[in-house]
RNA sequence: GCCGGCGUAGCUCAGGGGUAGAGCAACUGAUUCGUAAUCAGUAGGUCGGGGGUUCGAUUCCCCCCGCCGGCUCCA
């Protein structure tokens, strides 16, 4: 007899009896949303038995997380086990819960179309409703190589030569059999919602070297309505698509004509840019940093110095010829930065130096990777280089490190995540430095009291780095701030500083950028107020509307009076309907709204509306002024 | 770059071997109107580009470009 657990109730069962029944007996209300139980500290199906060491066993709700992978690996299997019996000669890679869902890689004669996942998802769902039951049981390695082997499952042999120990577990539902770890749902009919997403070419073992399968992705949830509010937050995602309100709101667009990844900034994009640029350019300023320009092409010799030519030249747009010289578009500011500096000798006391530029790089990215605003081959990087002393590194990551914080926090990113990585496989730089680097970058994250982690190997090549993610209203995360030490290019440009004693020394440098690039972070804010910026930052502040063409005068004079006060104002005196005109500037996102009727006319007053929808009371034109000016600002 | 899908009016989309259609937007006229769409009329397209098949291609085939979803990559 086995004493067993659960929770607060406790009772004896005989060795051999199943997870399942102990809960059926135990608590059947708890059994209801249970899909696994944690025994020991390990995972182990409902069906698996007690033996002599189980004790006390936790059950695994259905809508914990990791209940919820659960049911997602055994839609995968359903998944697979839908494709091998519709298709000919397929062979199954591997197929693991993800984020949000599931997937399954084949190896197939032709490419899965959506046709085909239409089908597929048909046959799951005959499959889940047949609820075969789901048997796990452990074999020898020799056995199940023998197995696989006999069905032709090339990428599972190749699996299992990889693996340790002379056991390994596989799963068996109706003539279906995988390698797998599990655990796994007691039968395919406990998969209460899932719903197949798309397909993708996707190459074995994640490289391009190897073939490339076909993946086809899906989601599960624990029920049809969590399923169906995952699906309303794709829509919700979808119409924040910075892309799709790009255009609507004519912010910017990209052009087949002038190039993929080269973006065009409309008038009221630039404006919103406008706005970040001015405030960044004075918070610069008030931080101590230069800010400099510098050309947007040079001779191919500074990036073969500065490396990037040998790590990157893929990523490079070619060479042009100049008078027998080459010259190529720059893909970073650097080399330029460094060449300022070098200008003149510089002492201990002149450091550290900050020079910031908003500086247009423009990266040859293969074609699959664009995407909208994202990732795009020309973008202005919101960059600095610092150059220090050694001692000043830990200070100077601090004060980057708020300042960072500060800047994004203006915008009202109040969430981050923040990733400390360091020194990969393939580094140059002394390791004491890089020791240096890091315990210096680590200091100043604690120094915040943040949350961080560390990603191991995660470095560039020529230092450790900070990079933090700005989190969105609902949730996503932005690969946007770096900040990365660097002991490479001051060594290859021969970068120096005079020490107290009089002696050349090598200076460090930081990259950071609080951005990264404007383009992405544009693309970000659209997303994160889904087009409705905040009132310093909207292109349009503030639209005059008229209730009939008696008031025109008037309200040329209000819109004339917004201009002069600095305020982004239009005036629409068309001959429409009130209503018409108020729902164009909702739909154009524009803060506030001022209607202008017979009785502003004769109080001279103005009504302003919200774009929540809001009306507020009519009040004096200075009065409306002096509110706008204390909400135009971060 | 690789796999798949897509490209028709400014936008959203329908159509399909016999040289194209809707709604919204635009323009013109009427209407002078109070917080999310007044009515009527007009105009608008080398059907992404090039080549091929065909008596005839926007439709079928090939190549290219661009976009979308992934893979790989991202200093």
């Amino acid at each position: 007899m086995v004493q067993v657990r659960v929770a607060e109730k406790e009772k004896a069962y005989p060795e051999g009896v199943s997870f399942f029944e102990v809960l059926k007996d135990l608590d059947k209300g708890l059994l209801k949303k249970t899909v696994a139980v944690r025994v020991n500290g390990v995972l182990r199906d409902l069906r698996a038995r007690l033996d002599s060491t189980d004790t006390t066993i936790e059950p695994v709700d259905i809508e914990s997380k990791e209940g919820i992978e659960i049911c997602r690996h055994s839609a995968a299997h359903v998944m697979a086990e839908a494709v091998r019996s519709l298709y000919d000669n397929v062979k199954v890679a591997i197929g693991p819960a993800i984020e949000d869902g599931f997937y399954y890689d084949f190896d197939t004669e032709r490419p899965f179309t959506p046709e085909d996942l239409e089908k597929i998802e048909a046959r799951m769902k005959e499959i889940v409703k047949a609820d075969h039951p789901i048997i796990g049981k452990s074999v020898g390695k020799a056995e199940a190589l023998e197995f696989f082997k006999a069905k032709g499952e090339i990428y599972k042999e190749e699996i299992i030569a990889g693996l340790e120990g002379d056991e390994v577990s596989v799963y068996s539902q109706a003539d279906f059999t995988d390698l797998c770890r599990g655990p796994h749902l007691p039968s395919t009919g406990w998969i209460k919602a899932f719903k197949l997403t798309g397909t993708a070419g996707a190459y074995w073992r994640g490289s391009e070297k190897n073939k490339m399968l076909q993946r086809v992705y899906g989601t599960a949830f624990a029920s049809r309505k969590a399923l169906e509010d995952y699906l309303a937050r794709i829509e919700e995602a979808r119409k924040r698509d910075h892309r799709k309100l790009g255009r609507e709101l004519d912010l910017f667009t990209t052009s087949e004509d002038i190039g993929a990844g080269l973006v065009l900034w409309h008038p009221n994009g630039s404006t919103v840019r406008r706005v970040i640029e001015d405030f960044w350019k004075g918070e610069h300023v008030k931080g101590d940093y230069s800010i400099v320009y510098t050309p947007h092409i040079a001779q191919v010799g500074l990036w073969k110095t500065s490396g990037h030519w040998d790590f990157y030249r893929e990523n490079l747009f070619s060479p042009m010829d100049v008078e027998g010289q080459e010259y190529i578009v720059k893909p970073m500011n650097c080399p330029f930065h460094i060449q300022i500096y070098k200008t003149h000798l510089r002492s201990y006391r002149d450091l550290p130096v900050r020079y910031a530029e908003l500086g247009t790089v423009y990266r040859y990215e293969r074609s699959g990777v664009l995407h909208g605003l994202l990732r795009v081959r020309g973008f202005t990087q919101d960059d600095a280089h610092i150059f220090m002393t050694p001692d000043q590194l830990e200070e100077e990551i601090k004060g980057v490190l708020n300042f960072t914080l500060y800047i994004l926090k203006s915008f009202g990113f109040n969430e981050f995540d923040i990733y400390l990585s360091t020194r990969p496989e393939k580094y140059v730089g002394a390791l004491e430095n890089w020791a240096k680097a890091e315990s210096a970058l680590k200091a100043a994250l604690e120094s915040t009291g943040l949350e961080y982690s560390v990603d191991p190997g995660e470095g560039v090549f020529y230092g450790p780095k900070i990079d933090i993610k700005i989190k969105d209203v609902i949730g996503r995360s932005w690969q946007c701030s770096t900040i990365q030490v660097d002991f490479n290019l001051p060594e290859r440009f021969d970068v120096t500083y005079r020490d107290e004693s009089g002696h050349e020394a090598r200076p460090i440098m930081i990259h950071r950028a609080l951005m990264g690039s404007l383009e992405r972070f544009f693309g970000c804010l659209v997303e994160h107020y889904a087009g409705a910026f905040p009132f310093w930052l909207s292109p349009v502040q503030v639209t005059v509307l008229t209730v009939t063409q008696r008031n025109d005068e008037y309200a040329r004079s209000v819109y004339k009076r917004l201009r002069e006060e600095g305020l982004r104002a239009e005036l629409d005196i068309r001959n429409e309907k009130l209503g018409y005109k108020i729902r164009e500037a909702q739909l154009k996102k524009i803060p506030y709204q001022l209607v202008i009727g017979d009785s502003e006319e004769a109080d001279g007053k103005v009504a302003p509306r919200q774009r929540g929808g809001e009306s507020l009371a009519p009040e004096s034109l200075d009065g409306f002024i002096e509110r706008a000016k204390r909400e135009n600002r971060p």
